[in-house]
DNA sequence: CGTATTGTTGATTGCAATCAATGAGAGTGG
DNA sequence: CCACTCTCATTGATTGCAATCAACAATACG
């Protein structure tokens, strides 16, 4: 996960070869340094690729956080996912981007090269496997996603939402979120005042703690929060 | 697409060899016909799995209609997508199936047995890239799906979906739905009175025709439909 | 033909959106 | 260093869309 060799292109990729190793999420994962990506870093904010751009890249975070969206044409934005490290995504049938991609802090990706799947399963089964996995699990998030967007109370969202977050990156039961309430809100369906009013009522009923800066959090009461969350 | 031999184990599924071909959604698709899966059968209404099954199977549809969906514990349901024919679905990466499905009319399905994903790739590379293929269209239909239910208005998400129902089974701008409205509700995050109200609404500006069997759907002005849509 | 299921329509409510103002930090330049 | 600005977050007042509650109509089914 080094290897960044600067100033390289238009586009900041890096030819060097890079493993792809340390995927979170995906157990089969066996595969021994793969040399099938290059590097490329980017600043808060920075976009990777948008709606309608070539897919001739898909990509894997090592570091940092991207925000995946789509936006209807009155600007009205629906984000996905947000992909930490280890997740993969920007892998699409058609030759085009179907969504945006951005960064939400300063984040570090691998490129991956688009290829025919049956070569690269062939020459490289693990990695194959590794893929499949991958999107397997993007789309059982975006099933329960679709659960929490259609069906859930803001409450039951935000509640779903935080137990979501800590499980994926929390130390013991304190996390950072690495987004801000707008993006919370464009990822649950909401608004951000909502988003706000909403963790303000979890912390004022003891279920949760916000520290001053408002990134900082702590799960006070998971059980309750679970209640919630089904 | 034959070959079903009835009373066959409580499950209904037949062990005669069946043709994979004939995917809609997968233009890649050039696979000679191979024996990867048994026929089976469901009434309307009938369970195919419910979640938390074993997901030692997966499947494609023939003809008919599946809903995939989730339920909260208090019996909230989100349907995240109506499979229709050559569609796929159920491949899972847990033992378990994490969503239900069952027959929204008489329906009959391709049973495959699941298998490590890079052994299949390896035997049989084109239903491996079919697989990737369609686990790709999933996830997005899942995108633009997350986009309809946290973004969109009632009267959008109805136009959206009667124009993604229209491309996927009208001939000229006529079809039949094969759901209920308690089915189109749960798909698009909405009472069935919401549903029942928009449809009417649309016919009365002239945007749709919906016949006495209710069931019918014409589309009399798609531009304006379009219009909601995006 | 009677009953159950499904769909429509009307009246009212309520949750979250919208509109609006203020507060709290972070970064900038005088 | 402090005032200024900009962005982000919070809180309050009000509105509005879709949900809920309720009754009835239409269709399918046994």
């Amino acid at each position: 996960m080094q290897t960044y060799s600067a100033t390289n292109g238009s586009r900041h990729v890096a030819p060097a070869a890079v493993a792809l190793r340390g995927t979170a999420n995906i157990p089969e994962q066996n595969a021994t340094a793969k040399q099938i990506g290059a590097l490329r870093s980017l600043v808060r904010g920075e976009e990777l690729f948008a709606e309608g751009d070539p897919a001739d890249h898909f990509y894997k975070v090592v570091s940092g956080t991207i925000r995946t969206y789509k936006l209807l044409n009155d600007g009205r934005r629906q984000i996905d996912a947000f992909q930490l490290a280890g997740d993969i995504f920007g892998l699409e049938t058609g030759a085009e981007h179907r969504f945006s991609a951005e960064a939400v802090e300063d984040t570090t990706v691998i490129v991956v090269r688009r290829c025919p799947f049956a070569a690269l399963a062939h020459d490289n089964p693990d990695f194959g496997d590794q893929l499949m996995s991958s999107m397997m699990t993007n789309l059982e998030r975006a099933h329960d996603h679709m659960l929490l967007l259609g069906r859930k109370t803001a409450q039951e969202k935000i509640a779903t939402f935080l137990l979501d977050m800590a499980a994926r990156i929390a130390k013991g039961d304190r996390f950072e979120l690495p987004m801000q309430r707008s993006d919370i809100a464009d990822h649950l369906g909401l608004t951000i005042e909502t988003v706000s009013r909403t963790l303000t009522q979890l912390a004022k009923n003891g279920l949760i703690e916000i520290a001053a800066a408002s990134r900082h959090v702590v799960l006070r009461n998971k059980p309750a929060l679970q209640r919630l969350n089904a």
